[in-house]
DNA sequence: ATTTTTCATACAGAATAATATATAGAGAAT
DNA sequence: ATTCTCTATATATTATTCTGTATGAAAAAT
């Protein structure tokens, strides 16, 4: 009669075993008792709510409800964070490691706050989101910006467009479709993401 | 007691409310019974993880594991898809606008009249329609096409392409489901056609 | 071969979720 | 005012979780 939450259960005991953890020690970490964790991952019993809290934020994992339509782009984020790193996703981390470190030092220069935000939270998704070559090269003409920038500091217009292509781009990447995704070495089904 | 469970319980009511249902309906959606919703709306009683299932399913809402530090490019996709303002909307029909003028000039450019046809009425619609912050970037992305286009003009190719795109925003709009609409009560009545 | 660790399982009892049903109050609509 | 809908709340009963504790079996480590 369990398997109703059956995925959910089943990506604690891949998260836990993922990070090498016993039952015991998560047990310890969570509060509930050890017998009480193998019944839920064995689908013996439906956990409550607060204990699949409980035993999730042990796990450094957080629940989220998200409207189904969304799934395919949240998907997207959470494989791209379990696929394996090659040389594009290397590039596109110091890329946008270095548009933060920008952005840090440079929100006061965003007229209108919400901007500012929306800019930042572009960046922490392309952190994450597999890009394609094209999508690359564009993320690369953003950070070489900022080098003119330094010594001839931007408009506060300038700075809205420069927002808004970052912006275009963090698009592209959402909402490409799992089919014509970024074709990478080993992509990674659901449920075996305990690959380090 | 204070539950830990809150948030969630908080947006499972948020979004039964921005689609209308009334608990009861809710209830005869789940499964559960309208007392035992109010009880987990209210906070009076933590529901187990099977029944949040339930209630989440019928919300076209899904529960998803993520990594902590995962959460900020989530947020970001979550809120972009329910994001809207004011200043947005307006934006919306400045930017339609803009393209409905264009089109009355560069009718003749496209090839195919029913295209033609198909654009208008596209954008008919997209004046009308809730957007996305995506979606809103998208418009905005399609209207600075036809900047570059003032000294450049289109191929044919280039304007169907164009028309299709268009077509598209317009379909995600159209066929976005009933659970991450976007809350129309901001503007749904202060509608006054600004004819071009 | 022995010890340790890890996981599955069992059981009793306490705590709490979930059902079914009913009702009261608030607000909206007629 | 009367009727309707919606939500909160109450009560009694059943069902399930959860704890605490203990044990067996398999696997790993010594």
């Amino acid at each position: 009669m369990a398997y109703k939450t059956e995925y959910l259960t089943q990506r604690i005991r891949a998260a836990r075993e993922a990070m090498k953890m016993s039952q015991r020690e998560l047990s310890a970490r969570s509060g509930l008792t050890q017998s009480h964790i193998s019944q839920i991952e064995r689908g013996t019993m439906e956990p409550g709510l607060s204990s699949l809290v409980d035993v999730a934020r042990a796990l450094d994992l957080e629940i989220v409800l998200a409207p189904k339509k969304l799934m395919p782009a949240i998907r997207n984020i959470l494989e791209s964070a379990s696929a394996t790193s090659d040389t594009l996703t290397l590039e596109q981390r110091k890329l946008v490691g270095r548009l933060e470190r920008w952005f840090a030092q440079f929100r006061d220069g965003f007229a209108i706050a919400s901007e500012a935000d929306t800019f930042r939270d572009s960046l922490a998704l392309l952190r994450h989101l597999p890009l394609s070559a094209d999508e690359l090269d564009r993320l690369k003409d953003a950070t070489e910006r900022l080098d003119r920038w330094q010594a001839d500091p931007p408009s506060s217009k300038e700075l809205s467009e420069f927002a808004h292509s970052v912006r275009q781009l963090r698009n592209s990447a959402v909402h490409r479709d799992r089919d014509d995704a970024i074709p990478r070495s080993a992509y990674a089904l659901e449920e075996e993401d305990d690959n380090a």
